[in-house]
DNA sequence: TAGATTGTTAATCGATTAACAATC
DNA sequence: TAGATTGTTAATCGATTAACAATC
């Protein structure tokens, strides 16, 4: 076990996907499991999956392979924080409240604290037991509530402003959905998410997959 | 110009991209525009950019540059296609609604012509004029209307067999919101949006930033 | 112990960057 | 024509795969 460079970013992708299956493994009561049968079940190669595991200094034993328990365990501790995140939404639209309803962030640990709009008709509503507030209380909010990640679900022309200030007040993150490229004074990590795009790689994967054959 | 080997997944996955900086300089009424300068504003290398663009056999003029014309009209004939894509949605929950009412898709050339769901009590209503129809009527509508797309916004344990059902009645590609790697017998182009792992990695970055510092 | 499978080092492959001849 | 900037070839860098010694 040792102590290695720092993680790249193609490994740090792959570890939600390796924690959405240990604990498949671990719903089906599979206890131990070697680096070929999971590459097999999850379509890599066990020699990716053994210098991926090394990052961390490796989780098996050799001539047995890795417990379950321990893939699953080292995963989480890994990738989530024990008392959880806390996350706000700003933009309380279709996207935002179909993200405030969404039950997979909660179980993965994601705990949605606050949702804020500039909507004088949405404000005081409550989505899924979390009350809608005025955009005006984002920064007094946040000072009160330790907040780590801000999911920004706005209008284009909104995102820019809006991302500059929750960082100024102290988020630590940022997940946007703006089809931009967020780039901020007060460099804190962001995750975009451009569906549009997503759905343009499909599109061209198509066109090119109908011409092949 | 030249034909040249496969476009590799790294530079397709930028295609997109691109296309959103070349409409931004079009509404800007910038009409030529450099490889250095393109780099700088989108945060890449010079050479990165002329490397992407010669693989469909450059876009510009030695000594000149590139006309911004020419590359909007060439990275939309490259991803999208003349009469735009069909898309239909399958789950009329909240995300599936949310991407119903989101415009961002239509104005790619995306367009939403059904949505399913298995709920009797959404069956007949419309979501931004397009009607929700049973489940059962899949085969069916597919069957008349040529469609390109499915957008899978269902619940994990009804994706496998609802991508399957899809998949055999001829429709060209999926765009699936469960989080699961869907793998299907008849084998067309998916695309995964997994938000819960995009989180994920954002939180994993935020812990790693806080602890540099 | 013998067999199995890891963790790690070495080899290969692919993607990015640098350099430069071609040419507008 | 001279200057500028492309398209392309070569060099470098990083990620994946293969090989194998360590060891349970």
């Amino acid at each position: 076990m040792q102590a290695k460079k720092r993680l790249s970013e193609a490994v740090m992708r792959r570890l939600p996907r390796y924690l959405r299956y240990f604990t498949e493994l671990k719903e089906n009561g599979i206890t131990k499991i070697s680096s070929s049968e999971l590459g097999e079940k999850m379509g890599m190669t066990a020699s990716q999956i053994r210098q991926d595991f090394s990052y961390f200094g490796g989780f098996g034993q050799q001539g047995y392979g890795y417990s379950v328990e321990v893939l699953y365990d080292s995963m989480k501790r890994i990738l989530l924080k024990e008392q959880g995140f806390t996350v706000i939404i700003i933009g309380a639209g279709n996207l935002g409240t179909a993200l405030a309803k969404y039950n997979n962030f909660h179980k993965r640990g994601f705990d949605i604290i606050g949702i804020f709009d500039i909507n004088p008709k949405l404000i005081g509503k409550t989505i899924n037991g979390t009350e809608i507030m005025s955009i005006d209380r984002l920064e007094d909010f946040i000072a009160q509530h330790e907040t780590d990640i801000a999911i920004l679900s706005l209008p284009r022309s909104e995102t820019k402003a809006i991302a500059a200030r929750v960082a100024n007040a102290g988020v630590k993150g940022l997940f946007n959905f703006s089809p931009m490229d967020l780039k901020l004074p007060h460099e804190i990590p962001i995750e975009n998410v451009h569906l549009s795009d997503s759905l343009m790689v499909l599109g061209y994967k198509i066109k090119n997959f109908q011409e092949e054959k």
